[in-house]
Order: structure tokens, then C-alpha cells, then sequence
DNA sequence: GACGGTAAGTTATATATACAAGTTTAAGGC
DNA sequence: GCCTTAAACTTGTATATATAACTTACCGTC
């Protein structure tokens, strides 16, 4: 920490902890694919090198990355990035193209993308001025030409001013969001539906399939950037997560000890 | 660390690490009841005192149940047990009588509840031999008197020996296989569907009502424990989560620094 | 009594250090 | 060539120490 410190990022580098700085250059290198699946990153000793911080600050750091499923680490080897396909897609922000080629080809068919006034519900949604015009878009993602997701999205044009320049046919609007307006929070809500004659339609289903409907909103800079619903077909898609407690409670209750 | 060295619980204390028998004395102490919501637990330097751990493993002990939802710590003041019902009701294994209590008065009707062969589907879903006996119980909860989640379940003998002879109009299967079974590993499933004309005639709702199915299989001690599949009339539940990324991702990238 | 300052107690972060445990690599001996 | 051994590097845990920030309680002064 002598003559080179490379003071880390972001010019708040004063309030927000050491640890956490550490936390989002790895999460950030991950995000924007610098870092890919499986990729080694530095070792806690480069991290240190690299930052400025100690060891253990690094190691807090990383650990945490690990526990929130962003890093996987084996003790001798190194530290990966994780894959993070099986988790549950629900709270991942998945970006829908890349689930859908997992498991077959990807195509998408852009129903609607304009600026347009939304109703007061839609307003309220996205915490803006009930008169004010808002984009709209509305996609059918595709797997292996069949319909597997209907997006229908009103976006905050003062969190992406420019969503309407963007060809959703060559990036999926979440894709593009998440790099124009970084999230902050989210906030999901799931339905068990009967989509309308129009939706049905789209989705090439029948009158009395059920779906899931994914309500997503999502927060960038203290505004909601973005409001989404997703239908999918019930008996085309699930959602899974299967979880460890960490060591879960002892197996033989011993309550005695430590009064 | 001199004379009166607390020594920890569990004969295992060799093998598993001091800041995890730290973690696992405030959950069991949570999940028995001594500790109820709100709560203020042994401040760090009373743990330290009881634990005859270091200040910096106790603390991290605790942050990490505080990341995970058991604790709330405020500087200054102390740690106080959390209260979790606010948390997602898909991955938190809530009791669905409190889920219930909390918006009306509960209700629950046992429609079966006896010892039967399952299905060889439903053998595999619990690992064990097809030909083997299992508990099998169903039942109705009710809101107000309207049916609010059909609950199908399957025991496993081997992991809840006395399940038969439980009161399940006082206990739900859940209240019990958490005590009886500690759970080690939880796996879901999320499913939009049309239930069956018994389902529908028990759950009170017309041919076409889409349903959210959860079907959620539970882990002891290395077995399957439980397979359920808690179903609900869909325009009358929802689940809802709202998060925050821990600060985030910095607001304005600057790539360039820490390379 | 009201106000302000101080002290004690609490959690949060950060560092330096040490040891343990696992993996890989390289050197050496046969 | 092949095996063994040692060294170097990695992550995991644990401790001691220091500082900061926050809250509450107490005491003195006005």
C-alpha cells in the first residue's frame, strides 16, 4: 500500500465499504462477460494487489460472492465464475434468449414497440405521471419456433431514454436494460392465469391453458425503470431451485451446553 | 480462554467450524421457541464470553444469519431475532396456518390421512422401494372459511415414524415434520395447471380456473423426508418478493480502473 | 426541569498474522 | 521413464487489535 495503491472504482469510494467495491468490480467483470462461465479469476493475493485492500477483506468478499451463488471456489485450485443455469430463474433476471437456447434454438417475433400513453394502472405501476407517454413493447420469444414466452413491457423513458432506437429482434429488451439501466431492486409477483383471446393467439394455445404469469418490476436509480409481464404455457415451463441449509441443525439435540 | 472455556455443543465440535456452531446454537434457540421475534439476542461479547470464540468469528456468525434472514442487528442498540414472515412464501417453508392467521382465521379440514402404497412415480419421488408402504395425508386450509390451498402429501415412514398419530386439525404437516424432521435441503416446482374434478369439488372453484401448483419435496438427514403439492385457486394468491442487490452496481461505470 | 456533554455499550469495518488443508508444479532420485 | 518428495500457491478458518459509527444512560450545568 505503498507507492501504486490503484484506488478502486466509482468516485463514492469514500462511503460505501472496501468490501463491497471489491464485490462490484467482480460481480460487475461477470455482468458484462469479461469474466465467463467458468473463467478463473484472480487469486485473493492478485485481488489484493490489485485493490489495495487485505486479505481478508478480499476473502470477505468473495465469500459472500460464493454464498450468493456468483463464484464457485475450490480450495487449491482457485476461484470460478459460477454457473448459474440451475438456479432459479424466477429472482436471476435471466435473460430470456440464453434460457431458450439451453434448450433449443432461440427466435423472437416483435409484436409491438412504440411510444404510447398507458393506462392509470400501468402509470401507477411505474410510478410516473398518469398523462405522460411511455414505451410500450410487446415480444413472442420463441423455441424451436414455437411460442414460449409473451413479453409485454412498459419501460420508463427516464430510466432508457433511448429503448425505442434498440432492435429487439438482435437484443432482447432485458438485455439491453440491463446494461442501460442497471438494476437496484426487483420486485416479482406469480399468477396462475387464463390468458385473453389475443394473448392465446400469440402464445398458440388453447382457450382453457393455464399459465404462469411472472409480474416483474424493476428499480434503477431510485425510479422503476421497467415493468414486464411473462406468460408462459403451464405445462411447456417450471421453475426450480433446490437449496442446501448450510449443514442444517445438528442431527442429536444436545440443549445443555452453552446456557 | 483460560480456565472456564465453554466448550460448545454437538460431539462433532472437532470437525465443524467454531463460527458454524455459533450459527447453529442462535438457530436452534430461534427455532425452538426460546428466542421468539424480536427478541434481543446475547450481544457479541456475551457470545464471546459463552462461546469462548473470538469477537470476529462470533461476528461473523451472526452477520451471516443476518444475511440470511434469522437476525436483525442495529449499531448500537443490539441483534434482535427477525421476523421472517415478510419473506418470500415460495422458499421459506411457512407454516401455512400463519400465512393463513395472518389474513383472517384459519381453517383446515383432514380429507385423508392414512398409511397406503403410493403411485411408482410418486416411490421415486421419495427414493424409496416401490413396493414399500408410505403416510399419505390430505387437506384442505381454509381463509374465512373458503378453501385456500389443497395440501397432498407424502411421508416418509422412515423419516416421521408417528405421523399417523398426529392431530393434524392442531398441528399442520409442515408445523410437525419441522420438529419431527428438521429439513436439511428443500427442492421446488412451479406449475400453472388445471386441478382435477375431485380438486376442483374440494378447492370449491369451476372447470377452467387456472391453479398455481407448488410442488416442494423435503430433505433429512440424507432421505426424503416429504413430497408435496400445495395447490392454489390462482386469482386469489400470488407470491411476491422484493430485493434489494446489496448497493447495487455502481451507477456510473467507469471500466477503467482495477484492470 | 431542560439542556448538553460524557461515558459505556453496541455493531460495522479493516488490517495483520497465523495455521490448516487442498492442489499443482517442479525438482530429484531411482 | 517413473515415482517420490518438496516447494509454491490456493482457499478456509481463527485470533488479536484498532477504529468508526451509532445508541442509550448518566451526570453535570445552567
Amino acid at each position: 500500500m505503498s507507492d501504486s495503491a490503484p484506488t478502486l472504482p466509482s468516485e463514492d469510494a469514500g462511503s460505501t465499504p472496501l468490501y463491497q467495491q471489491v464485490k462490484d468490480y467482480v460481480r460487475r467483470s461477470i455482468l458484462t462477460g469479461d469474466w465467463p462461465v467458468d473463467h478463473r479469476i484472480p487469486s485473493e493475493s492478485e485481488l489484493v494487489r490489485l485493490s489495495g485492500a487485505s486479505r481478508m477483506t478480499v476473502h470477505r468478499a468473495l465469500r459472500e460472492l460464493k454464498d450468493d451463488g456468483w463464484l464457485r471456489r475450490v480450495q487449491g485450485q482457485g476461484t470460478f465464475v459460477a454457473d448459474r443455469r440451475t438456479r432459479l430463474d424466477l429472482l436471476e433476471i435471466r435473460n430470456i434468449a440464453d434460457v431458450i437456447r439451453d434448450r433449443g434454438t432461440y427466435g423472437c417475433e416483435v409484436v409491438l414497440h412504440e411510444r404510447s400513453l398507458p393506462t392509470a394502472d400501468i402509470a401507477q405501476e411505474l410510478e410516473t405521471e398518469p398523462g405522460a407517454h411511455q414505451f410500450h413493447s410487446r415480444l413472442v420469444h420463441r423455441l424451436d419456433g414455437a411460442p414460449f414466452q409473451l413479453e409485454d413491457r412498459w419501460v420508463n423513458p427516464a430510466a432508457a431514454p433511448d429503448y425505442l432506437g434498440v432492435d429487439l429482434t438482435r437484443q432482447t429488451p432485458n438485455e439491453y436494460l440491463m446494461r442501460a439501466a442497471p438494476l437496484s431492486e426487483v420486485e416479482h409477483r406469480l399468477e396462475a392465469v387464463l390468458p385473453g383471446p389475443v394473448e392465446q393467439e400469440l402464445l398458440g394455445i388453447d382457450r382453457h391453458q393455464p399459465c404462469l404469469l411472472l409480474h416483474r418490476r424493476t428499480w434503477s436509480g431510485g425510479r422503476v425503470a421497467s415493468r414486464a409481464w411473462l406468460t408462459h404455457p403451464g405445462d411447456r415451463f417450471y421453475l426450480a431451485t433446490r437449496f442446501a441449509h448450510d449443514a442444517g441443525l445438528p442431527r442429536s439435540p444436545k440443549p445443555e451446553d452453552m446456557p
